[in-house]
DNA sequence: GATGAATGAGCATTCATTCAT
DNA sequence: TATGAATGAATGCTCATTCAT
């Protein structure tokens, strides 16, 4: 029986980054498999869905990837790496202000959820369908995000402009808003992706409560 | 090959509230199932890997549920229906104060996270797993109490209590920080479920500026 | 393709021996198995193939044998132990002339190879689709079988009895003479399985040159 | 899982003969193909199996042969080919005494397959993975080795230099002697090739009781 | 309530082979 | 000659579920 999907995923906009390889069959069975991972999970998934979406055998499938689980685990490799580029690209260029900081850390952050929700999805719900060996290094990855905004607020703080409450907590929070754009936010909508990353870059800014 | 659990969700606390039923085979299926659907998920977990955890044949279980699917929708169901109960409870009991009910909110929507975290993974990862017939009741009840929130919210702006930026989005904000709390809080550690409740309340104030 | 099989294996016979348990579904798996094994190999069975003879869907051989290899796996097991078993009971029959053990030794190679053609030809020639776990104890029980045909000779040779040649050829030559009756014996033609026995236990002493 | 190899075959000797045709890319897809059937069987050797040894793509093997069968069938024919053509050359050499005709035919037949055990394990064991019109050729060849150690024997017999007993069997054991060598025999030990030859011939001699 | 044997559909994957390049 | 992408059938096996006991 065919079920609901999570959620009206954004359609329209490109499902993967332009890292995710040149146009052809490979970059073809990412994206179908990017938007039905996203819609009925990594289980509820067969080979044969991504087949049928491709207009093509189960077995072509395999002269691209070794295993339904390599696909996921490129997915998931494609989000963390888009995810943590993000990130680092846009806190690079906010300067030293802490408040800059952290604007542009949760900027990045909603920006990333709004630009490509599926992957986000997939990376955030699917990952643990992968096997300790595939897992790891977005583990890893996903760590390194969260210091990073940890140390932002704590360096913020240090410095007297901020006054967080929990730190642990606030960072999970912040990060929590970010992590569930995709499953309410419509592209096209009212409120712009742009608008959204300002309103909780704003949001965060009031969690530690800057001067 | 067996993966990595979703997160190491809080044992020792009871599963499921006491409204699942009493102790018997039936609420022994119904743990079981909330333990592996939160950990590897609905599409993840077999009839046959249940029916192991439980020391049972297979065909044992469907003298107690009618199908998989509808062990799920039991859960799910359970798991709004705690949820549902312990926003309508505390609210009643805060006044009319509206950042005393904005604190009510946030306090039970984190309280029912940390007490009962699979419950939540479920109802809030597994509930698309479900048939159209099946997922209604649950996605009405999840708009109701975001509804409670945004007129809590609303309620406090028009009284000039609250100086919200994009109420939806605060709203999706507020709500995402509970969501998330099974994916990262650790029952027994340093942080207490009472005051994580209590800095996730402060925090929905602090995003709402009240005076 | 269907190909021709391998021989006309005796018809008529009990396919297994009583050890190989009960009438019932696992047995008649077993002598479905062997005769399929036995006449196009392990790799040119498949579980459809036993199905289909069965009358039975695939998954119900599962239920009673937990994958294919595990069904070879017994029918090895089943061919040894009778093998072995055999030998064993014929040469303690034998008193102590090395004569009378030789010619017990032969006979009963002989008679088992006559009487369970099919588990001998899987036994043999199949046996190396085994994994190296589940072919460790059926390597050691051959081993065994050859080290008491070889003890029997040195015994005779030491005892002045026999005059071998290399006795590791003649060993290898007089376990060969018996491996093969299943690719040409027919039972139920002109030389009678009992004819036969007698007259490679004649051929094996003639080999060793008893006074 | 990969599984044991049937035997370990010898090493170092060339595994086809000369007339297998000369150096290149087809008799490399032969030696390895010969190898990979002798080791694991016909059915267990995939065509990717071949290709990953020989370091080429499945595909490039259809440039040299029409199907995996005709392989096999090229392989069966050329061991059939050097097993009459041996046998034959050394009878021709023994002159018209019984006992050097006989002896001559085993120390073949065991030469043959001491020097060519690949190629005989795969004529033998995987013949009757070919389809019946490839396999016709095989069969009448066999047949023909066969009636020629038959006759040799007759005509030992009646002209009173051997009293063998049943001559059926007594073909068959001094056949299956020989067959078995693959299966055990290891060259570069410490019983050489020409031994073996011999001590198999003067079995067979002490078969049929020469005087 | 629970079992054990069975079903029929579906699973991920591998097979030998083809074909345009 | 050789490749790389593809096919279509088949592989061993697991799935949720049923049913007589």
């Amino acid at each position: 029986m065919r079920t609901l999907s999570r959620a009206t995923l954004g359609v329209g906009t490109s499902l993967l980054p332009p890292s995710a390889g040149p146009d052809g069959t490979r970059r073809r069975i990412l994206e179908v498999a990017l938007q039905q991972f996203a819609s009925r999970g990594f289980h509820g998934t067969s080979i044969r869905d991504l087949a049928t979406a491709l207009e093509l055998q189960p077995s072509a499938l395999y002269a691209h990837f070794p295993s339904k689980e390599h696909l996921l685990a490129e997915l998931v490799r494609l989000g963390h790496e888009i995810h943590h580029e993000t990130l680092r690209t846009l806190l690079l260029e906010s300067g030293a202000d802490p408040v800059d900081q952290l604007r542009a850390v949760v900027r990045a952050h909603a920006r990333v959820h709004t630009t490509y929700p599926q992957l986000a999805v997939v990376v955030n719900d699917e990952m643990y369908a992968l096997s300790p060996k595939l897992i790891a290094p977005g583990i890893a990855l996903r760590n390194d995000s969260a210091a990073l905004l940890l140390q932002v607020i704590e360096r913020g703080a240090a410095m007297g402009r901020f006054k967080p409450l929990n730190i642990g907590a606030t960072v999970a929070a912040i990060g929590a808003m970010g992590l569930r754009i995709p499953h309410w936010y419509e592209a096209g909508g009212e409120l712009s992706a742009e608008a959204l990353a300002e309103t909780y870059a704003e949001l965060a800014l009031r969690m530690v409560k800057p001067t």
